[in-house]
DNA sequence: TCCGGCAGTTCCACTTAGTGGAATTTAGGG
DNA sequence: CCCTAAATTCCACTAAGTGGAACTGCCGGA
């Protein structure tokens, strides 16, 4: 009774390669050989062949005196790929831009990587309109926003409860009231299809999930800055979220 | 005479699935395992056990219908974490927007990747100044724009030449002239600090190398669209492009 | 409904390519 | 100039990955 390697799980060196650089976390300059042995558990000598491909292929550069590796730009380059060949993002995209002009608030398109939310778009409303900034690839946490409660009310009850796992391993601290609130933006989400969340002073936002199937689940949020949350705010942003997500929904069935 | 495989060159698979994940080029949606493997030149078993690991980590999403494979989000979430890691790009990037603003251009930071150039940051002024356009990712053949060829200009003599077999390589056409092109460019560079390509009608642009040690070789550059291309108006551009480039270097090094 | 034709996956004998611990080299820092 | 820490290389070992072939499932015609 042999156990053939190849066709069973995934090739264990890219998902090492991968990890590594998924060691490289936003906000961090360069990670060096040793560092990354430790973050991700594996020999040093297996960090150090593995790095040295991921520089080969352009992934990763090496830092000034060698002492480090930090990502390279062609990982963008992949960012703007994904971005461009996303049928969601490109018909939803110039949607967002004009609701956002239109009712003066952000808003913002966002799907899962692991137990974090990335925005694969985030239209930053500012009332000197002289700039309008869209973001993407910005991560946040699944558990603590309303984009993320949303998005776990759009997906099945299997891949949510696996999440949910994960969030308990994840962060020891806050469990039971955060998890708590978590169901309870759920229920919401399916009682009246948006959540809203105030995780920052001043700031208020909804969000809904996004499914069409066929393709991952997405989230849509809408927020507003410096102002006092209530819930009549809560309840107007919500109907506005509504809308532009049937409106959305529509344009994505075409 | 044994050959040992660990050490030497790098490894085999991680080089393989970060040439599958480089084969969606932007504007790409889905891709299904056989198109990969025609691509590549992988063997078809190989490509799916790879796709598969990529699949699991995060890296890839199955489509639809399972007919093919898409960029996931989390390509999206490394640009995000390349960008906000990279000290030039931490130190540059608002100098940036701001001499787009006083100058009324357009300003931008690439380096390379293989052959082309992938921008880090490109600020599109826009006349209509509610709207400042920010993009990343996005990018440009090398051997055509004033953006490379300051980019060649910047680089060593060895991995400049290694660049310039690869164009020969890749475009059979068009060579001889263009290769005369590139380098009366890089000459120009030389001499004057910057040189300028017009490569699309009515659009002037100039471009500097950025050249910091330890870091890679950055490119910088500036434009103008709706422009009748001159001499006079490129030497302009071109001197504001030096003083921008040596503030920049200044700003770097302390 | 039945039959190609095709894309994807699985099987499996083969062996190379990758692994990790130990030894070695390189680089600072006091 | 030595001493510590990090990175790299060495190498015996074999699990892990490979590719061709067989298999499965699906769609589009007729």
């Amino acid at each position: 009774m042999k156990i053939y390697a190849g066709g069973v799980d995934g090739n264990r060196s890219l998902e090492r390669g991968i990890e590594i650089l998924r060691a490289f976390r936003p906000g961090i300059d360069t990670l060096g050989n040793s560092e990354i042995a430790e973050r991700t558990g594996l020999a040093r000598s297996t960090v150090s062949r593995l790095t040295r491909t991921l520089v080969n292929t352009g992934m990763l550069d090496e830092a000034p005196d060698t002492k480090g590796y930090r990502l390279a730009a062609s990982v963008i380059g992949l960012g703007h790929a994904m971005r461009s060949g996303s049928p969601v993002l490109n018909t939803i995209g110039p949607l967002m831009r004009a609701e956002s002009f239109k009712r003066k608030l952000n808003v913002g398109l966002a799907t899962a990587d692991r137990t974090m939310m990335v925005y694969l778009e985030s239209v930053r409303y500012s009332p000197r309109a002289t700039l309008r900034n869209i973001v993407a690839g910005q991560q946040i946490p699944m558990e603590l926003t309303s984009l993320g409660r949303a998005y776990l009310a759009g997906l099945g009850k299997p891949e949510r409860t696996a999440l949910i796992t994960q969030f308990k391993r994840r962060t020891a601290a806050a469990t039971r009231a955060l998890l708590d609130e978590v169901s309870a933006s759920i229920a919401t989400v399916e009682r009246q299809g948006y959540c809203s969340v105030s995780w920052q002073r001043g700031v208020l936002a909804v969000a809904a999930p996004l499914v069409v199937d066929g393709l991952p689940v997405y989230a849509l949020n809408m927020s507003l800055q410096d102002v006092e949350p209530s819930d009549a705010l809560a309840a107007e942003l919500g109907a506005y979220l509504l809308a532009f997500a049937s409106k959305c929904k529509a344009a994505l069935s075409m």
